[in-house]
DNA sequence: TCAGAACTACGAAATATTTCGTGGAACATG
DNA sequence: CATGTTCCACGAAATATTTCGTAGTTCTGA
């Protein structure tokens, strides 16, 4: 089904865009994700942000909570989550299937990252090469 | 403009799909494309292909070699490129800007890494904690 | 030469995505 | 209670993506 070797239906810009808000915050009314959105840069109306939510929840992407009049969303697909198969899309599809590549790229791209980012790096690399043995 | 932060177009699936093929191919015709994609899973007819094609050079992903009667198209955007524009979108949008949590993520993540790529992402990290001092 | 094969261009249908507006219900308060 | 505010449902427009089919041209081989 379709050119891309895909089963998992990745999650569009504008869902993950509304995803990321909801990681951030956690459960949360429609109002509070347009506002943060707001405090960005998107400039979107309330109904859109709405209509979204109610698209991704009949997706399965978010939860509702329609106990209030106020309708309460969360993220069901957790960032944990997205990460994981975002990572795999992107090995998969653009990497060649090499995930060390992809940590290469993360590694040395530009990237910023701490010395204790680089502590923890480290530490699982060495138990990853303990397994190796 | 959208609900995500995001400036660069990111390739379509059915666009990564083409390129993926010319980046594997090289430089290919329609029917060269064409054929790969029958050897993989997809079922995708050949003017599907050649469409993509033409799309795709509009939009200046691929360059196109019309000096033959079948054109021979490339990849404009590299695979090297495309592998640097997606990890930040990857790491901007799903890591919260921060690319050692896919660094793990990647090389945790049921991650198969040979030794050898292990020593390579090692020496990778040696350089990059000098570089901390 | 002439039928069939190989190619490209183009139109367009079928979906999917993104974005609001309108309408009506529920609520707050002067 | 009258009225303005808040909220949801829904319809629908505008765009983008994905997928072919048809038409017309060029080439090839009997």
């Amino acid at each position: 089904m379709g050119v891309v070797a895909i089963d998992l239906p990745r999650p569009t810009n504008a869902e993950l865009g509304i995803l990321r808000v909801l990681w951030a915050l956690g459960p949360s009314t429609v109002r509070r994700v347009h506002e943060f959105l707001q405090g960005e840069k998107a400039t979107v109306g309330y109904t859109t942000v709405l209509k979204f939510l109610q698209i991704m929840h009949g997706k399965g992407l978010v939860e509702r909570d329609d106990s209030e009049r106020a309708h309460v969303y969360s993220a069901q697909l957790s960032q944990d989550a997205a990460q994981r198969q975002l990572t795999r899309f992107l090995v998969d599809n653009v990497f060649d299937g090499s995930s060390s590549q992809l940590v290469m790229q993360a590694l040395g791209g530009g990237g910023r990252a701490s010395a204790e980012e680089l502590a923890e790096i480290r530490s699982l690399l060495e138990r990853l090469e303990q397994g190796h043995s």
